[in-house]
DNA sequence: TCTGGGGTCCTTCAGCTC
DNA sequence: TCTGGAGCTGAAGGACCC
């Protein structure tokens, strides 16, 4: 689900640049979730398919080129999406089966070489400096690849092959949809400096805005900028950042795991809710929701945050840092609903509620969870790990707080989970 | 046009300690 | 005893990415 904004240049013909040095790979997989949708349903070949929840607040998860040649890109408003292609073929997504084809690909990748590191379902880099001998140039490893995904997965990817994330990642940007693309070393400066600035990574709409007002437009302006001018404009770790990519240098190495800092999980309303009641149920399902998924990762975390928006989309956040990490529900819950009461918004209505559990640690490593007192969490721990038995055997929704089961809830939108139970089911 | 859900990182500010 | 600065941490907001 790439959103580089480097307009594609389609797959490069002839033969590929001197890729000597260039051991990091990006590969992209072209429009991915559609492409999973349409190799499941061969019927929809050729056609504009967009892939998301058609509620009215919805918005693209991805669509297929061809409702692309009509204007739709992820993250438009499904409204507008359906305005410009009519035709198109709506798809609710379904995660799942794209983990599965995620989890697929990147064998193939870890295949190649140990030092695969995954942006996304859909994008990996990888460092091939260590199987150049044993599969030849970088340039062959990346046509071995994209050949192996499309026998095994019948979907196509694209390959950037530079000597930095970066480069490597702009380049399979350009050579979208499959195809291959390799930036000489000698040739960073004459591939970057011409591009548009809101190709680097790290530029998005505002910091766009504030460049464009400097009268800068391409990479190479920023290159041409004096640093100190940048970080003024857009402070020093941005200014310093954007400075060195306009040069070319990247330093970030390829890495093969990087632990989660947050968890969390939030919802927005198909219509706004201000019952403080309803909020509460909904800071519930999310506490629970987001303690599970800790669970299951093994980690506990210190701070509880929440996250409200409303009406007019101006976002709120409040967060509590707890004496001890926990993954306990109720705590979790307990926390994130004083948080809501100490706002002073009871009866605002809003848009969307978030909860998120930050400052993780591996959750063997925690004290004993002492806030709330201690006898309480230690019983709500025991039920949530027979609620987590349950899950893993029954299914999700298979125990649920009394509070969710019985609780009508007009403004939950349609996106509950496959199983979940619904009042008067 | 009207904006999802999962995240990360940076900046600013306030409070606390030394 | 008071005051100011440095350094740290937590909170909040914002920008950005996929």
């Amino acid at each position: 689900v790439s959103r580089g904004r480097v307009a594609p240049a389609g797959p490069p013909t002839g033969a590929p640049g001197d890729d000597t040095g260039c051991t990091v790979l990006h590969v992209d997989m072209d429009a991915f979730y559609a492409s999973v949708e349409v190799r499941r349903r061969p019927e929809l070949r050729g056609l504009p398919v967009i892939v998301g929840h058609p509620g009215a607040r919805g918005v693209v998860t991805a669509a297929t080129y061809e409702a692309r040649r009509y204007g739709v890109h992820s993250a438009m408003p499904m409204t507008r999406a359906r305005r410009l292609c009519p035709d198109a073929v709506v798809v609710e997504p379904d995660f799942e089966a794209y983990a599965a084809t995620s989890r697929a690909v990147m064998e193939v990748f870890r295949s190649v070489t140990p030092l695969v590191e995954p942006i996304s379902m859909d994008e990996a880099f990888l460092d091939v400096a260590g199987a150049v001998r044993r599969l030849g140039p970088p340039a062959r490893i990346g046509e071995q690849i994209r050949a192996r995904v499309l026998d095994e997965q019948r979907i196509t990817c694209s390959v950037g092959v530079a000597t930095t994330k970066f480069v490597a990642k702009l380049a399979s940007a350009r050579c979208k949809p499959d195809g291959l693309l390799v930036v000489p070393a000698d040739g960073v400066l004459d591939f970057l400096h011409p591009l548009p600035v809101g190709a680097l990574w790290g530029v998005g709409e505002k910091t766009e805005e504030v460049l464009t007002r400097l009268g800068l437009r391409t990479v190479g302006d920023i290159a041409a900028t004096d640093a100190d001018v940048l970080t003024s404009a857009l402070g020093p770790a941005a200014g310093a950042h954007l400075h060195a990519l306009a040069w070319g240098r990247d330093e970030r190495s390829v890495v093969p795991h990087e632990p989660e800092k947050s968890v969390g999980a939030e919802e927005t309303f198909a219509t706004d809710v201000a019952d403080p009641a309803a909020i509460h149920r909904e800071l519930l399902r999310l506490a629970e929701r987001t303690t599970a998924r800790l669970r299951d990762a093994g980690w506990a975390g210190r701070t509880v945050s929440i996250k409200v928006r409303f009406a007019d989309f101006t976002t709120v956040t409040r967060a509590r840092t707890l004496p001890a990490p926990t993954d306990v529900s109720q705590l979790v819950y307990a926390t994130a609903r004083a948080l809501y009461d100490t706002m002073g918004i009871a009866g605002r209505p809003l848009r969307l509620v978030g909860v998120r559990v930050e400052q993780l640690v591996p959750a063997g490593a925690q004290p004993e969870q002492l806030a709330f007192g201690a006898a309480e969490t230690g019983g709500w721990r025991e039920a949530d790990q027979a609620v987590d038995r349950a899950v893993r055997r029954f299914g999700k929704g298979a125990v649920r707080p009394a509070t969710l089961v019985r609780g009508a809830d007009p403004a939950r939108p349609p996106s509950a989970a496959p199983g979940e139970l619904r009042p008067g089911e």
